[in-house]
Order: structure tokens, then C-alpha cells, then sequence
DNA sequence: TAGTGTGAAATAGTTCACAGCC
DNA sequence: GGCTGTGAACTATTTCACACTA
């Protein structure tokens, strides 16, 4: 199943809310406290209505004078991603893009925090990157059960993805974001989502002209 | 202005299309002459009515017996992407992710390929990754315009990708594949598609329960 | 009086269902 | 008898439009 709208909140508006949250906290740095749906709308570049819409939905609720509580909303918003369980995250695949990632994460991102990487080459086990311990795959099973972890990342050829899947589903992984050029086979209770890089490329290639 | 069917085909469409030849390739390695509906659809997982559907919209006829012929297909697939002009692609910052793209881009793909890289350290400069050359973003223009590329990545840290992405517009790119957790403004004829990672990991850490 | 909340219309995208063909 | 091509039905998403409010 890819992701949809099992929660009340559809896939869509969540993705928005998501960046809403990233402009909403660039606007409180610089002293913002209030703002309106066409301002933050001109920033995601999507309509005023849209970010209306998207706000109702979570329940939040501005004034007409002043738009909405800049503060007031991200809390809204991180409430909303919080009261959700698993935050922990694994990385399969120590690859190029693999450490890119967790470069990206756990240097930038404060909340959802690769805690294990895994591969399959010896030279990369047990080292420490970027904060994140290394273990070989065989280990995958054991590590994430004990840590608890929901979220994975695939990052591994695409010829062993639906293995690597396979581990981690059955370790207790609900959300899988892969980045192998492959659909990958889940049962309907876990979500999936593909960044399919080399597509999306073609797509924009395609459509430049 | 967003990837849309500003041409024939919808981009939904094209984005399965990509998807599709991926599936298609693979069978004819392994010696398929033809293949039905349902047998791509439930590879790509998705309904067998689509796969029909987007065939039909490329004008593409199988027959009820044989299904449709693969290699056939494939060209059909290959000419649609082919008749469009640029296909050389430029890469805006030599970071972890940039490197893993041209790994991924030079070394596995045929087409599409990467062949210039830009950063402003100097270190990187002149170097040679993956087959492709590494020139200071200074250069950008220069090189961007003798080569006639016409679709540039950008894996910049997000205060930079808008300058960035207007010296790219301006030297003829009308393509763009996007990193950055920043929403580009581009001019409408242009086209951005956004890969924005840490968005779809939350999104999936939001719907996996 | 500009901006919000929201029903209603419009648009985009997907699936159904069935005629026609091999 | 199972598969394709395609109009029609259905679903999802976006935009419009306007009453309402501070």
C-alpha cells in the first residue's frame, strides 16, 4: 500500500503541512508572529485557498485581522506529527546516497533520527557515521526489534530491495521509504513511499523543451 | 510552474511510462517477446485498466492474443522520450548527494547523462567524477550555454538554490530537478520537479502506525 | 474591508464495465 | 475464454465564490 489518507489528514495535505511547518519556522526566526493564508501560500507557492483549507482540516482556526499565530500553529502542526509512535529510523544500504542521507539528517534534522545503518560489506561495520552505528544485515532483524524502530529507509541495488523489505517488515518496520527503482511488494498494512530519482529526472527532461 | 501535461501526455502518465519501459527492459533480458496488461500492471502495481489506458494515450495498439510486443513497446517508449531536445543534464553542487548522483547517473544510465558539475569550493574544481567534469560555479554560464544543456539538478543548501537556479535559467536550462527543501520561482515556461526527502520521510513516519 | 471558513463547482485522475476481437 | 480499447461512472483534489467576522 502506498501512503494515503488511513488517518483522517489526506497524504496531501500532510506533505503541505510538512512544508508549511519549514516556512512557518523561517517567518518565527526572523520575528513573525502573525501571517496570513496568501503569505504562506506565495512562499509554498500553492493558492491561499489551499493553505486555508489545509489548516481547517487540522482544526486551526485564524482571525481575519491578524491571519494566524505563527508559534501557535507550528505547535499545532508538531503535535500533530508527534502523537504519532515510532520516530526511530533505519538506513539499509551505506552506499553513496546512504551516507548522504544520514549526513542530511542527523546533522540538519532534529527530529527523526537515523539510529541504525546497515550493509552488508564488513569494511563498513561498526564504524560510526555521522552519529549512526553500523551493523551488518544479519544483525537487521535483532537491532531494530530491540530499538524499536517503525521507519526504514532502502537505499540498497535494486536486485536485493524486496529482501531488504522483507527483513525489515518482518522485524516490526511499518513505513518503508525507498530509493531503489523498484516496486516493492508490502502487505496492506504498511506504507510505502518511492523517490524514484532517475523518473523523475526523465520526467522533468521530458517535459523541458 | 510545475511538471504538467503542458504536452500531449499527462505527467502522470509519463512518470509510468518511465516505469514501465524499466519492467519492459527487464523482460526482454530475459527473453520475453510479449506481455499483457495485467502482467506490467501488477509489476508496477497498479490496476491493469491504467496500463492500458497510458498505452492507449502514446498510441500504442497490443492485440487481444499476443498482448503487446515488448521491443516494440520499448522503442515506442524510447521515441516519445527521444524526439525531445535536451538530454544533456547539468549538477549544481558537489556534496554527498551530488557525488551519489553522478555515481548513480554516469555509471548505471544510458541516456541522460551528466556532463558538468559545478560547486564553488575550490578543491573540487577540475577534477574529474565519474566521467564528468567539475568547473567553478563562475563558469556555469559559460559552460552551460557551449553545451546546450537544458536540464540542471540542484543539491545546494536551500539559501543558495534560488541564485543558483536563476544563472541557470538564464544560461538556457528550462528543466529543473530540485533538492533543496525550498520552493524554486521559476518563469512559467520552465519546469521544477522537487525531490524534497525529508518531507516524504515524515510523511511516512506520519502514516505507518 | 481585507481575510477567514466552507459549501459548491470545476478539474484531474482512476476504476468499472462491456463491446469487439483473436 | 481471456484480453484489448474505450465510454461512462466514480473518486480525489483544487479552485471558486461568497457569507461572515474582527
Amino acid at each position: 500500500m502506498t501512503v494515503s489518507g488511513s488517518n483522517g489528514v489526506p497524504a496531501k495535505t500532510v506533505e503541505r503541512l510538512v512544508v508549511y511547518r519549514r516556512l512557518l519556522q523561517k517567518l518565527a526566526e526572523q520575528g513573525d508572529t502573525h501571517v496570513h493564508s496568501h503569505e504562506i501560500a506565495e512562499l509554498a507557492n500553492n493558492s491561499a485557498a489551499q493553505v486555508r483549507r489545509d489548516l481547517m482540516i487540522i482544526g486551526y482556526s485564524g482571525s481575519p485581522a491578524k491571519g494566524y499565530d505563527v508559534k501557535d500553529l507550528i505547535n499545532r502542526i508538531n503535535r500533530l506529527f508527534e502523537k504519532k509512535g515510532g520516530q526511530k529510523v533505519a538506513l539499509v544500504g551505506i552506499g553513496k546516497l546512504g551516507r548522504a542521507l544520514l549526513a542530511y539528517f542527523n546533522l540538519r534534522q532534529p527530529r527523526l533520527k537515523i539510529v541504525a545503518a546497515f550493509d552488508n560489506d564488513a569494511e563498513k561495520i561498526d564504524t560510526e557515521t555521522h552519529g549512526c552505528k553500523c551493523y551488518h544485515i544479519d544483525e537487521m532483524t535483532r537491532v531494530i526489534s530491540e530499538e524499536g524502530i517503525t521507519v526504514g529507509i532502502v537505499t540498497v541495488p535494486a536486485a536485493v530491495a524486496q529482501h531488504v523489505t522483507d527483513l525489515m517488515l518482518m522485524a516490526g518496520v511499518t513505513g518503508i521509504l525507498n530509493f531503489a527503482p523498484t516496486r516493492l511488494k508490502v502487505p496492506a498494512l504498511a506504507v510505502v513511499d518511492d523517490v524514484d530519482i532517475a523518473t523523475k529526472l526523465e520526467k522533468v527532461a521530458f517535459f523541458c523543451d
